[in-house]
DNA sequence: AAAACTTATATGCAATAAGCATATATCTAG
DNA sequence: CTAGATATATGCTTATTGCATATAAGTTTT
C-alpha cells in the first residue's frame, strides 16, 4: 500500500474541496423487461420540479460514502422496488439475480436546469415476473426505435406516445443501442429470461432486442452448439408439439 | 423545448446545490498510440501530493461550464500537448484527427486520499509521430498484459516496471480490454495508423492490441475484402517485395 | 377415434468465411 | 546474377449460416 509521509499527510489535512465548485452527481438507471414480444421500461412520475409529472428513469444523487455500483443498487431498491443485484448484495437463494451494467456518463453542462448535474447511468435487464405490481407513481412503457433512425420512442399500454424529463430518452436510446450491440458478443439475453425458457421464448428476446426477424432453424442449431444451453429434461405444453426447456449454462 | 410555469421558475431560483454534499468529479485520459510493435500509453509526472512524482494519467477537475467530453479535449491539449479530437474542434486541415471515446467512471469513496473524487475516463487513439518530444514531466511507457491475467504492467524504454498513482492502473487496463473487444466490431485500428500505410502494418497494429498472432494471408484477405481499404496507387519499399500503400476508407 | 391444425425439432444443401499450406512476384543486398 | 527478404496470390479444408424440406408431438375440431 502507498506509504504516506508526514508532509503528504499535512497536504492531506489541509485540502479543502469546497475550494473548487463541483457539479452534483447522480445514478440513473435504465431498467428494461420484456413481456409479450416487447421491450419496456420501468419509468416513474416525478413529483417535483423540474419536470413536475414527467415520467423519468429512476435515480439520486450519489452519496459520499457509497460507491457507484452501490448508489445505482439503492437507487433499483428504493426507487423501483428491485432488489437482488448479482454479485452485490449477501448471496442468498436468489431466485434471479439482477444485470446491473453502467452504462455511459452524461455530463452535458445544461441537461438539468436547476445546477450541473453529472449523471452516472446503468442500466439493468430484470426478468418480467421479478417486477411488481406498478402503480401511479411507477409503470412500464413499450419501447420502439424507428426503422433508420436512433432516437427512442415511449409509448404507455394504451399506444400514447410520451417525452421523458431531462435527457432520460437520449439515455434510454442508448441503452437499447449498447444492449443491441453487446447481444453480439455476450450472452445477456439471457438475464431476460426466466430461470428455465424454450428455444422459441429465447429466440423472442433476440427478435425483439434487434427488432428483426431471425431464422428459427438457424438460430436454434447455433444456440443448441453453444453450449451454453442445459437441457432440464422437463417441456412446456401448448398448441402444437411440447417445447423443450432448458437453463442458461453460466460460466464459472 | 419544455415550458417553465412561474411557480417552477421559483423552484429554480431558490435552488441550493450546495445543500447536498457533492463529490469531486475529473476527467482522466488513457492515451495509446503504437510504436515498434508496441502499445504505449503517455504518463505525466506528478508534481504534489498525494502520490507526489508518481507517473498517472493526465486529468482534470471538470469545469463547471464545460461538457465531458470538452474536458477531455482540455487535458489533452494542456497535459499531454495533443490537439485534433476528432469532431470536436474547428474542422480545418486536420492531418490526423485523434480519436476519443468514454471509457469507464470510476467512482469508489476511498479512490482518492484527499477527497471523495469521481473520474469519468476516457481513452484516445494517438498516431504516434502525433506525439511531440518528451521530457522530465511526461514519458511514454510500454503496456503488457501477461497471458491469464488482467492486470497491466508498466514499463519504461528500459524495462524498469512502475505502478502508478491512484488506481491509474486499473483505468489503463480497462482502457486496453476495450479496445481489444472494440475492434472485433469496429474499425478502430487505423486510428493509430498513419494516413497511408501498408496490410503488414494494419496487421501490427491488431497484433499488437491483441497481444497474438494472426495468420498473415487470412488477415490480409479479409481486410481487403473488408471495403475499408482504400489503395493509393504508391508503393513502400522496404527490403523485401514493395508492399503496397493504403488509405482507410471512412464512411460518411 | 380420426383428421386437421399448430408448433417444435431435425437434416441436407449451398454459399460464405476463416485457417493454412503452397506458390509466385518483386524488390534489395551481396 | 544469385541469395535473401518480404509481399501478394490461390487452392483446399473446415466451420458457420441461411434456407428449404421433412418429421415429430402435441391440442383442437369434427
Amino acid at each position: 500500500m502507498h506509504q504516506r509521509s508526514h508532509e503528504e499527510q499535512r497536504y492531506l489535512d489541509s485540502y479543502n474541496a469546497s475550494a473548487f465548485d463541483r457539479p452534483s452527481v447522480t445514478v440513473d438507471v435504465v431498467i428494461l423487461t420484456l413481456r409479450d414480444g416487447h421491450l419496456e421500461a420501468l419509468l416513474i412520475k416525478r413529483k417535483e420540479h423540474p419536470f413536475l409529472n414527467y415520467w423519468s428513469l429512476p435515480g439520486g444523487f450519489v452519496q459520499m460514502q457509497e460507491s457507484l455500483d452501490e448508489a445505482a443498487a439503492r437507487v433499483l431498491r428504493q426507487k423501483a422496488g428491485l432488489e437482488g443485484v448479482a454479485g452485490m448484495e449477501r448471496e442468498g437463494p436468489l431466485r434471479h439475480p439482477i444485470y446491473l451494467e453502467q452504462l455511459y456518463t452524461f455530463g452535458h453542462p445544461e441537461r438539468d436546469p436547476r445546477t450541473r448535474v453529472i449523471s452516472v447511468a446503468y442500466y439493468a435487464l430484470v426478468e418480467a415476473s421479478h417486477i411488481r405490481e406498478m402503480g401511479e407513481e411507477k409503470a412500464l412503457f413499450r419501447l420502439r426505435i424507428p426503422e433508420g433512425e436512433s432516437a427512442v420512442e415511449i409509448f404507455d399500454s394504451k399506444f400514447k406516445k410520451y417525452s421523458l424529463a431531462f435527457d432520460h430518452a437520449e439515455i434510454l436510446g442508448v441503452a437499447i443501442q449498447r444492449i443491441r450491440g453487446k447481444l453480439g458478443y455476450t450472452p445477456i439475453g439471457f438475464e431476460l429470461l426466466p430461470e428455465r425458457f424454450t428455444l422459441r421464448q429465447l429466440q423472442t428476446v433476440h427478435e425483439t432486442i434487434l427488432q428483426k426477424r431471425l431464422n428459427k432453424d438457424s438460430f436454434r442449431r447455433k444456440m443448441l452448439a453453444s453450449g451454453m444451453l442445459e437441457p432440464t429434461g422437463e417441456l412446456e405444453r401448448g398448441l402444437g408439439r411440447p417445447a423443450e426447456l432448458y437453463r442458461f449454462r453460466r460460466e464459472l
